[in-house]
RNA sequence: GGGCCUGUAGCUCAGGUGGCUAGAGCGCGCCCCUGAUAAGGGCGAGGUCGACUGUUCAAGUCAGUCCAGGCCCA
C-alpha cells in the first residue's frame, strides 16, 4: 500500500524575503538613512584606524547649479577608488570640497543685483557671493550623498572657509618671498566706458564697423633674402589692420614661418612683400596692380628683418607666429603686444616691450600731436589721415565684423596692457623642476604624462591677478610715500592671522594699518601703506587645496582623479603651487576620466536639452544603476549615455540581483558555523567552483589596483551569468531541491554557494553600493563578519581555496567542453521533437583515449552536469573522436535518445527503477533514499 | 590651425612582444521549461576590426596619410 505523503513538501525550494523587485528609487533613500544613523563613514575609518593610509584628494567642483552627469561620473569614480582601497585594507578618508570663489558666482550675484553692483560695498558684495555659494554647496551635497558616496560630508573643505583662505594667502606669500611672483604688463579686455578690466566671459560679440586699411612698412633690411634691392623703386612689407589706433603701439611684423610669400612688383618699380595666397585679394581690395613676381620664399626668412614704422621713429623686427593665416589681410600682421593676446605672447617670446600708451579712458597719453589726448576710437580717422600724409596708406575701406563688446554697457572693448602679477616659471628653475617631477608621477592612462609635460613645457608665465572682488586678495602693500612693495614677511604674515580669524573679508573691512602689526615701516622709513586691489586667480586657490586639506602624512596625495580638462586646470595648478611651496608634486598618481557624451557622441549640454541630471536618473533608475553605467564602460575614455543603455543596464542589474536572490533563497536556514562542510568533504565540483571564484578574485583585485573598474564589472557579470546562473546553479538545483535537507552533498553545495556569494558581494560592493549592502544583510552571518559590507575586506584567494584541496580542475574544464557538445545535441533533439525537457533525454557517448577515461571516471557526474536523466559511456571505434582529441579538446561522439523508464514524480528524472517501491510507487531510487533520510531525521525530531 | 586622446558585431567590452575560420556578455531571432516564475535554460544569426596606402611569407595588432568624434588651446 502506497504511503500518502505530500511529495512537494519534501522538496527544498528556495525561500527568501529578499525581494526580486529592486525598487531602487524607493529603497535606496532608506538605506542612506540607515547609514547616516549608523555614522557609516566614521565607523569605516574607525575600523581602519591602524591601517596603512591611502590619501585621496578631491578636486573641488564649482557650486553654481545642479550637479551634472559629468560631475556624477567624477564623484562615483572617486567613490569607487576610495571604497575599493578601503576594502583592500587601507585607511582611505574622503574629504569632499568645493571651489567657492570666482567670476561665475560674481556674475550671478551681479545679475541678482540688477546693475546695482556699485551701490553695495565690496564687503557686502562678498557676503552675497558667500550666501550664493553656500546654497549650492548644500544642494550639491544632497545630490552627491544620494549617489551612495561616503565621505566627510559634515565637514567638507570650502575654499571660502577662513582657514582655507589663510592657507591660500600664505601660499602666495611664500611665492612672493621666494621670488617667484613679479609684476608685469599683460593685455586684458578693457571697457573704456566702464573703465574696467573684463574677463573673457564678460565680453559679448556684436557687429561693429571698423576701418579696414592697407599700409606699407619700408623694409630697412632683410638679411636672409638673397635679393637685396628688388625692383627699381622702394621695398615694402604690406600690412592690413582694422584697428589703426593700435599702430602707435606696433612693435613688430609677424610672418607665418611656413607660408609662401612673394616679392610683388608694381608698375613704378616698387616691390611689396605679400603672402602668395593673398596676392589676388590684395589687388582686388587695394589700388595696387602687380606686374612681376619674384620666386617664392618661406615666411621664416623674414625673422630678424627690419622694418620702418610708418610714422614713428621706430625700427620693427620681423617675427614668426603660427597664428598668421591667409583668411584675411596680407599674411603679414602688425603686432602690438600691448593690445592683443596673440601679439602679447609673440612679444614675450621675442622679448619685445609690451607697450600700451593709453589711460583708463583709452586716451593716448603720449605720441604725435595728431592723436595724442584722443581716445582710440576718436583717433582712428586721424591716424589713417596721418598714414596717408606719410605715404603709407595704400588702401582704405570699412568692414562690419563681429567684435567684442562689454556685456554691461555694450560698447566696443579693446585689449589694453595693464599691470598684472605673474609667477615666473624661470625663477629657480621652476619649470624644469616641475617637468622632472611629472616623470615621477604615475599617470592613468599613461598618455597623461606626455600631455602634462607638453603643457608645462610650453605654457607662459602664470598670470595670477584678477581685477575682481570674490576671492582671496593678493597680500601686497605699497608704500604710500615711495611706492615700493613692502617686503617685511613677518609683518605680511600678520594678515594671514587676520584671515584665519575673519576670513579674507578682513582685507576689505580693515585698513592697512589695522592689518599690519603696529610699527611696520617701509625701507624708506614711511609707515603708511596702500593695499593691493587685485585678487588671486581662482586656479591659484584650487591649486592650494592640497596644502589646506592634506595634513601631515596625508600629503602628498596618493591619487587625484578628474576629467581631461584638468590637465590645464587643477592638475597643473596644484602641481605648480606645490612645487613653489614644497618643491614636489602634491600627488603620486593622476587618474583621468573621460567626458560625458550623449548617444550620438556629442558633449552633453544643458542648452541642447541633452544634459542628464544625476538626481533625475536616481529618481527614475536608482543610484546603483547610475553606478552600473559608470562601471560598464571604460571611464578613462569618453562616456556615452542614453536611455537605451540604461534599460539594457537595468536588465543586467536584474540578472545580478536575481542570481544573488537565488543564493539567498537556497541558503534559507543555512548557518555556516553549524552547517558548512569541511574543506576536505566538499564535493569535487563544489571545490572546483571555489577554485574558479578564487581566480576571479585575483583578477578583480588586480584590476581594482589599477582602477580598471569596468574590467571588474564585466568579469563579475560574466561569471555571474555564465558560470553561476547558466551552469553551476542550474546544475545544483537537483541536489539542493531533491536531497534531504541535512544531506552532506546538499550542505556541500550550500557551503560553496555561501562562500562564493560572500566573496562576490564584497567584490561588487564598491560598484553596487546599495544592492551589495542589501545582499550582505540577508546573507547568513558568520562570526567576525563586518556589520556593513563596506566595512568588510575584499576576499582573498586563500579564503576560497586551501592549498591542501585536491586539484582536479583540468578534468572539470574538459567536462565543460563535453557539456557544450552535448547541449548542441540536446537542442537538435528538442527541435526534432524527440524530447522537450532535457530530463527526458538519455545521452549515449562514445569516446576514446584520455576522453574515454575521463568520461568513465566521471560517469556518475555526467547526468547532473548535463541535467539529463541518463548518460552512457562507451568506447568509440570511429575516427571522429580521436581526431578531435588530437586537437587538444575533450571530444566525444554522442547521440540523444529518449530516457529509459518512467518519470519520477518527485525529482522529474527518468529511471527504470520507478515503481519498484511499494510505499512510493512513483519515486525513483534516488528519491527513495532522500525520503528515507527525511523520515529518519523527522523521527529524531530534528526538523 | 596646434597639442593630446578615441574609433573591433545594434550596445558595452576582450583581443602582451604581428601568426590557425576575430572572442564575450547583453540585445535580437527561434526553441525548451514552469520547483529562481513580472524568473530559469538552450541553440542561432550578427563584424571587409573607421578609410586608404605601405612594411611583411603573414596586420585588428607595425608605419604613413586621411575621415569621424572628444578635451585643451589658438
Amino acid at each position: 500500500m502506497a504511503k500518502s505523503i505530500d511529495l512537494k513538501s519534501t522538496i527544498n525550494l528556495p525561500r527568501t524575503s529578499f525581494p526580486m523587485k529592486a525598487q531602487l528609487p524607493q529603497r535606496e533613500p532608506q538605506q542612506l538613512a540607515e547609514w547616516e544613523e549608523q555614522g557609516i563613514y566614521r565607523r569605516i575609518l574607525e575600523s581602519r584606524k591602524n591601517a596603512p593610509i591611502f590619501s585621496f584628494h578631491d578636486g573641488p567642483p564649482y557650486p553654481t547649479g545642479d550637479i551634472h552627469l559629468g560631475t556624477g561620473l567624477n564623484k562615483i569614480c572617486k567613490d569607487m577608488v576610495v571604497k575599493s582601497k578601503t576594502m583592500a585594507g587601507f585607511r582611505a578618508p574622503y574629504i569632499p570640497g568645493w571651489d567657492c570663489h570666482g567670476l561665475p558666482i560674481e556674475t550671478k550675484v551681479e545679475k541678482d543685483l540688477g546693475g546695482k553692483k556699485h551701490s553695495v560695498s565690496a564687503a557686502e558684495f562678498r557676503r552675497m557671493c558667500r550666501a550664493f555659494a553656500t546654497k549650492y554647496v548644500d544642494q550639491n551635497r544632497r545630490d552627491f550623498k544620494r549617489l551612495g558616496i561616503f565621505g566627510q560630508w559634515d565637514h567638507p573643505y570650502l575654499t571660502m572657509d577662513p582657514e582655507h583662505e589663510a592657507v591660500i594667502a600664505e601660499a602666495f606669500l611664500t611665492f612672493l618671498e621666494k621670488g617667484y611672483a613679479y609684476k608685469g604688463l599683460k593685455p586684458v579686455y578693457w571697457c573704456l566706458h566702464d573703465r574696467t578690466a573684463l574677463a573673457e566671459a564678460e565680453v559679448e560679440y556684436e557687429n561693429h564697423t571698423s576701418p579696414s586699411i592697407w599700409i606699407r612698412y619700408k623694409v630697412e633690411e632683410a638679411p636672409n633674402l638673397k635679393v637685396k634691392r628688388p625692383g627699381g623703386g622702394e621695398f615694402y612689407a604690406l600690412v592690413w589692420t582694422t584697428t589703426p589706433w593700435t599702430l602707435p603701439a606696433s612693435m613688430a611684423l609677424a610672418f607665418h614661418p611656413d607660408l609662401e610669400y612673394v616679392l610683388a612688383e608694381v608698375e613704378n618699380g616698387d616691390v611689396y612683400i605679400v603672402a602668395k595666397g593673398r596676392v589676388n585679394a590684395v589687388q582686388e581690395e587695394t589700388s595696387l596692380k602687380f606686374v612681376k613676381f619674384s620666386e617664392l620664399v618661406r615666411g621664416k626668412v623674414f625673422e630678424g628683418a627690419k622694418f620702418k614704422h610708418p610714422f614713428l621713429e621706430r625700427i620693427e623686427p620681423g617675427v614668426l607666429a603660427e597664428y598668421v593665416t591667409l583668411e584675411q589681410g596680407t599674411g603679414i600682421v602688425h603686432t602690438a603686444p600691448g593690445h592683443g593676446a596673440e601679439d602679447f605672447y609673440t612679444g614675450q617670446k621675442y622679448g619685445i616691450e609690451t607697450y600700451a600708451p593709453l589711460d583708463d579712458e583709452g586716451r593716448f597719453v603720449e605720441g604725435l600731436l595728431e592723436y595724442k589726448g584722443k581716445t582710440v576710437f576718436e583717433a582712428n580717422p586721424f591716424i589713417t589721415q596721418l598714414l596717408e600724409e606719410r605715404g603709407a596708406l595704400v588702401g582704405e575701406a570699412k568692414l562690419t565684423h563681429s567684435y567684442p563688446h562689454c556685456w554691461r554697457c555694450h560698447n566696443p572693448v579693446i585689449f589694453r596692457a595693464t599691470e598684472q602679477w605673474f609667477i615666473d616659471l624661470q625663477h629657480d628653475q621652476l619649470r624644469e623642476r616641475t617637468l622632472a617631477e611629472i616623470e615621477k608621477v604615475k599617470w592613468f592612462p599613461a598618455w597623461g604624462e606626455e600631455r602634462m609635460r607638453k603643457m608645462v613645457a610650453e605654457r607662459p608665465d602664470w598670470c595670477i591677478s584678477r581685477q575682481r572682488f570674490w576671492g582671496v586678495p593678493l597680500v601686497v602693500f605699497y608704500c604710500e610715500k615711495c611706492g615700493e612693495l613692502l617686503r617685511d614677511f613677518r609683518a605680511l604674515r600678520n594678515v594671514v592671522k587676520w584671515f584665519e580669524k575673519e576670513g579674507a573679508d578682513a582685507w576689505f573691512t580693515h585698513s592697512a594699518a589695522e592689518l599690519l602689526p603696529a610699527g611696520t615701516k617701509c625701507k624708506c622709513g614711511a609707515s603708511e601703506f596702500r593695499k593691493e586691489k587685485d585678487i588671486l586667480d581662482v586656479w591659484f586657490e584650487s591649486g592650494s587645496t592640497n596644502l589646506a586639506v592634506l595634513k601631515g602624512e596625508f600629503w602628498p596625495a596618493d591619487a587625484y582623479l578628474e576629467g581631461p580638462d584638468q590637465y590645464r586646470g587643477w592638475f597643473q595648478s596644484s602641481l605648480l603651487v606645490a612645487m613653489g611651496v614644497r618643491g614636489r608634486a602634491p600627488y603620486k598618481q593622476i587618474i583621468t576620466h573621460g567626458w560625458t557624451l550623449d548617444a550620438e557622441g556629442r558633449p552633453m549640454s544643458k542648452s541642447k536639452g541633452t544634459g542628464e541630471l544625476p538626481a533625475e536618473i536616481c529618481e527614475k533608475w536608482g543610484a546603483d544603476l547610475l553606478r552600473l553605467w559608470v562601471t560598464s564602460q571604460d571611464y578613462q575614455t569618453d562616456m556615452r549615455f542614453s536611455e537605451a543603455m540604461m534599460s539594457q543596464l537595468a536588465e543586467s542589474y536584474r540578472k545580478i540581483r536575481n542570481t544573488f536572490r537565488f543564493v539567498l533563497g537556497n541558503l534559507n536556514g543555512f548557518d555556516p558555523a553549524r552547517d558548512a562542510v569541511a574543506e576536505n568533504e566538499l564535493l569535487e565540483m563544489d571545490a572546483w567552483m571555489l577554485h574558479r571564484t578564487a581566480e576571479l578574485i585575483e583578477k578583480c583585485r588586480a584590476w581594482y589596483d589599477e582602477y580598471a573598474f569596468h574590467r571588474v564589472f564585466h568579469a563579475l557579470y560574466d561569471f555571474l551569468v555564465v558560470d553561476l546562473s547558466a551552469f553551476y546553479f542550474d546544475v545544483l538545483k537537483d541536489r539542493l531541491y531533491t536531497f534531504a535537507r541535512h544531506n552532506k552533498a546538499r550542505r556541500s553545495a550550500q557551503t560553496a554557494m555561501y562562500r562564493i556569494a560572500s566573496a562576490l558581494v564584497r567584490l561588487i560592493a564598491p560598484i553596487l553600493v546599495f544592492t551589495a549592502e542589501e545582499v550582505w544583510k540577508s546573507l547568513p552571518r558568520a562570526a567576525g563578519d563586518a556589520p556593513s559590507v563596506h566595512m568588510a575586506l575584499f576576499p582573498t584567494r586563500e579564503e576560497l581555496v586551501h592549498s591542501a584541496s585536491p586539484n582536479k580542475n583540468e578534468n572539470w574544464e574538459s567536462l565543460l567542453q563535453v557539456r557544450e557538445q552535448a547541449l548542441k545535441k540536446l537542442e537538435e533533439a528538442r527541435n526534432s521533437k524527440l524530447i522537450n525537457s532535457a530530463l527526458e533525454a538519455r545521452v549515449e557517448m562514445r569516446a576514446s583515449g584520455k576522453t574515454l577515461d575521463l568520461l568513465k571516471s566521471y560517469a556518475a557526474w555526467l547526468p547532473q552536469i548535463l541535467i539529463v536523466s541518463q548518460v552512457s559511456v562507451a568506447s568509440a571505434n570511429g575516427a571522429h573522436a580521436s581526431s578531435a582529441a588530437a586537437a587538444g579538446a575533450a571530444a566525444a561522439e554522442m547521440e540523444v535518445r529518449h530516457a529509459d523508464g518512467k518519470k519520477c514524480e518527485r525529482c522529474w528524472n527518468y529511471s527504470v527503477h520507478v515503481g519498484e517501491s511499494a510505499d512510493y510507487p512513483t519515486l525513483c531510487e534516488r528519491c527513495l533514499v532522500a525520503i528515507a533520510e527525511i523520515e529518519s531525521s523527522a523521527n529524531r525530531g530534528s526538523a
